[in-house]
DNA sequence: CGGTCGCGGAGAAACGTATCTTCTGCGACC
DNA sequence: GGTCGCAGAAGATACGTTTCTCCGCGACCG
């Protein structure tokens, strides 16, 4: 009595100005009790169907929309998903600089908002205030770097962290990578197939994950078949580095008959070296880059490369994400029969699960020193930790 | 006394699993007052600065995190801002398909950041429950199209709408938008002025503004100067039908010799059906293209582009925004001397206001007949509405 | 015929912050 | 010598939900 009378005044009060209809106006037009609208509205509760048409009905016809605020600050969730990408040079975020951050944040946002979660776009470099301002029920962190201090606190602070790229040496709830090293064995071994005997490579001077395993794959295989490596790295931000490095690299007095280059950029770079030292592709010199970009499909000749697949991973560390946001807050009750068991521990011993996403070799004439027809391999299956 | 007995046990309580450090415990903790606290940290009320830096101290210590979901409840203001794309064919969305969106959307995110705001991605066809479960301080709409349900909505529940793209038929808060009309009859003039005598244009069968009003102005040419139209329309969302398209275009018995396209990959389709038909570019057919890509620089030949200048447009987008949105709150204070005045009415009488920004030619080889020289032209200065 | 069960629903306590209002000393001024 | 004003800080309320607890009541069973 006494609260109701209160809200009443307090709302004839402020009605002055029109606000946005709350759920005490819909309870007080359909005579039912802010319980009830509650309940039907979101299908919880035991109320005859009657009731709980009614009351939608009514809430519909005042334009009642529930404060996302309120139901974050109760709930404890926000539906909100980070979604981290690593500055490289000056720039903010050079989100969707290479086509890979591209398709993967795609996918990405693609994937939770078939889930209900909606992904907010945010630079590790950005002002920390902007962080915390933010109600993240999770994070998908893009290549995070050695010990970044923005993952672990993250991680520290409860929310869950799942990063794309195997982590260095923070902790995270769970990761995604494709398996780096296979891929360039992988290629490694086609090139000799097509006939290289020296194959080069275009490495960055990065220390991110990807890079290093790259290039380590690349100098264990020289030593284990007894090849000199030959390779040249140049900072991976910098598009005018790439074709300097690349023409570095045909300038060598041993000069590699097989190239391959871990960036995106490298095909054209390449191939415009070649022709600057009146290399034939891929007669004098074969040729493989990294990359999920079509234009290679058309160069001439048309490039070799290797995709990422970088949608499945998108797709992949978000939906290990939400399972894990979902399965944290399933653990609490003590087992209420949720879809999503908590598979992923928060806190506890060993390192995190990781799960490693094939890659696809898609061979083009760059690469085919007999029959330079198109073909595309299939997909290798996934390997295990 | 009640009231912190009561908190002081209610925490004893629900410190059985740790939780993070609310505001009260940093309170209790200094030995000051919530109220303190919260001006202490936040720069406001009137304490000796010794209060304030003992009690800043004491919450880095105890590792207190403001809860943004709280704060958002309680201001009103989320510090996010709604990105919207239209939805084009089956994905979710088309987002970064052209380069235009990318960049538009990385200026957009820069921009905003900068000024203390996250972006979140919502495609406009995504589900209803998802947008009504996110707080928003306003939204960026790029290209709405006429009468779009999602906007009227969102300007009638009072959030700051502002579009990338003249709106159509629904009511926004300001919108952005180059002149494309402008622009195109400065392209056609350029064609003529190379000698072009019958000029093609390959357009989209999407009723959007920037397919509208380009196609509108070309056909508004045609009749001034009175060369018969020749034209094709396509899905611009299918890239195979842009080929196609492409094709029929240059197989028409009033072949054209010089083709503007509307959209990013016209360019290379174009000149692979010029190929077809063994026409050369830019003797027998003269090339323009509307397009963000920098892959028309290295084609053979390098092909003449359109810039919409996107990054000048998704930093403008936001800057109204965060203008109207910041500005609508100084409005209810009754003007206590905000840096953002309220310019855009949210509500009132005329069209709402439009910016137009200026687009950018970069001459090219494939338009130019006789020197074939790189050249860029100095960008045209904005128009007004 | 009395107790219990289950249905339909109401009350009220949080969630954690910002802020409006109020309270208390204490020095200064008239 | 009394009060005015102000610095400094505490109290209390509201933001709008969700959800835990509890209550009345008719029916059913023993």
């Amino acid at each position: 009595m006494t609260a109701a009378a209160n809200q009443n005044g307090r709302r004839a009060i402020a009605s002055r100005r029109l606000e946005r209809a709350g759920i005490r106006d819909v309870a007080a037009a359909a005579g039912v009790s802010i319980t009830t609208v509650s309940d039907a509205l979101n299908g919880k509760g035991r109320l005859p169907d009657e009731t709980r048409s009614r009351v939608r009905e009514v809430a519909e016809r005042l334009g009642y929309r529930p404060s996302a605020a309120a139901r974050t600050l109760r709930t404890g969730r926000s539906g909100l998903i980070g979604l981290t990408v690593t500055t490289y040079g000056e720039e903010p975020f050079t989100f969707t600089e290479f086509a890979y951050f591209a398709e993967m944040a795609r996918a990405a946002t693609s994937a939770a908002l078939g889930r209900g979660y909606a992904l907010v776009v945010l630079p590790a470099s950005s002002r920390h205030d902007v962080w915390s301002n933010i109600a993240l029920d999770g994070t998908v962190v893009i290549d995070p770097p050695d010990q970044d201090p923005l993952v672990t606190e993250l991680y520290r602070s409860g929310v869950p962290v799942v990063s794309d790229g195997k982590p260095g040496n923070c902790p995270v709830t769970a990761w995604v990578d494709n398996d780096h090293e296979a891929a360039v064995l992988n290629i490694l071994e086609h090139l000799s197939e097509a006939g290289a005997r020296r194959i080069g490579l275009l490495t960055g001077t990065s220390t991110d994950t990807y890079t290093r395993l790259s290039t380590e794959a690349y100098l264990g295989w020289c030593a284990r078949v007894g090849q000199e490596p030959v390779y040249e790295a140049y900072p991976a931000h910098d598009p005018a580095a790439g074709a300097v490095a690349a023409d570095r690299l045909l300038a060598r007095p041993d000069r590699p008959d097989a190239v391959y280059g871990l960036f995106d950029p490298n095909g054209t770079d390449l191939l415009a070296a070649a022709r600057r030292y009146g290399l034939r592709v891929p007669d004098d010199l074969l040729l493989v880059c990294c990359s999920e970009s079509d234009v290679y499909a058309n160069t001439e000749p048309p490039i070799t490369t290797l995709s990422l697949k970088p949608r499945r991973i998108g797709t992949t560390v978000v939906n290990l994400l939400i399972d894990a946001i979902e399965g944290v807050e399933a653990g609490s009750p003590a087992g209420t029969g949720r879809l999503f068991p908590p598979r992923y521990r928060t806190a506890g011993t060993g390192p995190p699960p990781g799960t490693l996403m094939p890659t696809e070799l898609i061979v083009r004439a760059s690469s085919q020193r007999r029959s330079p027809r198109t073909t595309v391999s299939p997909p290798r299956p996934p390997g295990e930790v």
